[in-house]
RNA sequence: GCGUCGGUGGUAGAGUGGUCAAUUACAACAGACUGUAAAUCUGUCACCCUUCGGGUUACGUUGGUUCAAAUCCAACCCGGCGCA
């Protein structure tokens, strides 16, 4: 059984960044550049675990803490082994600290904002509207909105206030308009509550973020939980992967500068303080494994953010026994928009100890993948192809095709034209079938098609590095695709 | 034959004098999805005009009452049930 290490084998005389290598792990090697399946809660939704190592080919799958933490309890997993001995999968794994979910059951949480934004979104009024958002938690637009018969609720209100005037004239007027709003919300509350438009109100935020941690409610039950860097150590190493982040938190990209250079300071302490805490935790009382540890660059698109971040994660380190020890590989997280996106990730990588992997969190769309290796990323992950597969949206060489528009019912051609390719034994027309009628293998067998689609992309981009044809095959495989 | 209940958009099924081109669900047709609140979500869904909006025809058929009818009345047609 092997420790964890990095050897990169070749480095791209095109693409300046571009690097090929392999990480090894306890559990087997990754070969990089590579994409990692997700499987939230150890399990790659509707894939078998066997049949995901049999046909889609990865090198590696990566679970969450957060969903882990609330079902089925990190000790329940820690009694199996691991996540990975849980679910009978034998390759190399990873696991994400929960951080990602303080941007999406918080920030993100009923707002309709994705990590990735779009830069016509990035105004200043939505940038505003999102402080205003954290702020304030009544408010008045929306409580008069949601009520169908306000104004008739403010006549009937401003009537009551007119009788006790009559009957006492030398009423005072803050009585009066005490008694006013006493008798709206008794009124409100008696005889218009069934006219109250609920779908109106917002969602509100499931996590609290504070110097210590994050309190987050369970997406489940409600109930309360406090996340620190400590505990999604203690979470992790009951996990049991080989490689897993520290505690870090996913900003929106809504958030203006003052609050990413915020975030961005409590992100960096609480990294101090995860990797104190792993390295006294020691190996994984689960797997008996030391597992490695990456540190989440952040900084949202800010350039100056972004360096600060990696240098400063690169150098961190604490002394034990005499000894060093700093990250084992970092991340690169947070929200961006598209176009900012290579230069995010250029600022991050190149401001990165070059002898240390890199992963890319959360991103994986084809150009997305180009553009990442390019700029000398490792490793990915992403809940794309898998998501996308189960509404029933397909990769092709030439695009994304969506099965439940009508022409697939009649089309006879293989779901995928790689013989190597589960989904290649069926049809469109077959597999359209199976959606419209909700069968469950619509998923399956979608999810299959993806997965392969993308962690084969990832390792012919791979070989194309090797061969010094990077830009040629970038080129072939992105016309083809966006044409 | 008598009695009784009913006939609403592709389907199921609300509405029972103006707020009704008609709530809702399903189906249909599109779109979205980037460290998984996601087998999810959004939009369109009588016809016509250029969007706001306006117009036309529509709740079995025909006629009537009314300023106003899917809604009330009458006759007819069709269906369920009960009795002969």
């Amino acid at each position: 059984m092997k420790n964890f290490s990095f050897e990169i084998i070749k480095k791209s005389s095109e693409a300046p960044f571009a690097r090929v290598g392999i990480i090894h792990t306890p559990n087997g090697d990754i070969e990089t550049p590579a994409f990692i399946s997700v499987g939230t809660k150890a399990t790659v939704k509707s894939i078998l675990p066997e049949d995901f190592e049999k046909y889609v080919g990865a090198d590696a799958c990566l679970a969450n803490t957060y969903h882990l933490y609330l079902e089925p309890g990190n000790e329940i997993v820690k009694k199996h082994g691991g996540f990975a001995k849980m679910m009978n999968y034998k390759g190399p794994t990873f696991t994400d600290s929960g951080g990602f979910q303080v941007f999406s059951l918080g920030a993100a949480m009923g707002v309709g904002v994705s990590k990735i934004a779009k830069r016509s979104d990035l105004t200043n009024e939505n940038i505003d509207k999102n402080l205003e958002n954290k702020n304030k938690s009544f408010n008045l637009k929306d409580f008069i909105i949601s009520r169908k018969y306000f104004f008739i609720e403010i006549l009937i209100c401003i009537f009551i206030g007119f009788i006790f005037r009559i009957f006492s004239e030398d009423m005072n007027l803050l009585l009066n308009l005490l008694i006013m709003s006493i008798s709206f919300f008794a009124i409100d509350n008696l005889f218009f509550k069934k006219f109250r438009l609920n779908n109106i109100k917002k969602q509100k935020s499931l996590v609290k973020i504070s110097e210590n941690g994050v309190e987050f409610r369970s997406i489940i039950d409600g109930s309360k939980h406090f996340f620190t860097p400590e505990k999604s150590m203690e979470i992790q190493h009951d996990l049991g992967a080989d490689i897993f982040f520290a505690f870090d938190e996913c900003t929106s990209p809504l958030a203006n500068l003052d609050y990413q250079k915020e975030s961005l300071e409590r992100t960096h302490r609480w990294a101090m303080r995860s990797l104190s805490h792993h390295q006294k935790l020691g190996a994984s009382e689960a797997t008996n494994n030391m597992q490695a540890l990456y540190a989440v660059v952040q900084g949202g698109s800010f350039n100056d953010l972004r360096k600060h971040s990696a240098k400063t994660l690169g150098e961190m380190n604490i002394e034990i026994n005499g000894e060093k020890k700093y990250f084992d590989g970092f991340g690169i997280g947070g929200s961006f928009t598209k176009e900012d996106m290579a230069k995010t990730v250029k600022i991050s990588t190149e401001n990165l100890p070059e002898n240390k992997p890199r992963h890319l969190l959360g991103i994986g769309e084809i150009e997305d993948l180009f553009l990442g290796i390019e700029y000398g990323i490792d490793t990915f992950d992403c809940v794309t192809p898998t998501r996308l597969a189960r509404n029933g949206s397909l990769y092709t060489k030439e695009g994304r095709i969506n099965l439940f528009n009508s022409k697939y019912k009649n089309d006879f051609s293989p779901v995928c034209d790689d013989v190597n390719c589960y989904a290649h034994q069926y049809t469109k027309s077959y597999l359209a079938h199976l959606f419209r009628s909700k069968e469950m293998i619509a998923a399956t067998i979608s999810s299959l098609h993806n997965l392969h689609f993308i962690v084969h992309l990832v390792k012919n981009i791979r070989q194309s590095v090797l061969e010094d044809r990077f830009f040629e095959f970038k080129k072939e495989v992105l016309e083809k695709y966006n044409k």
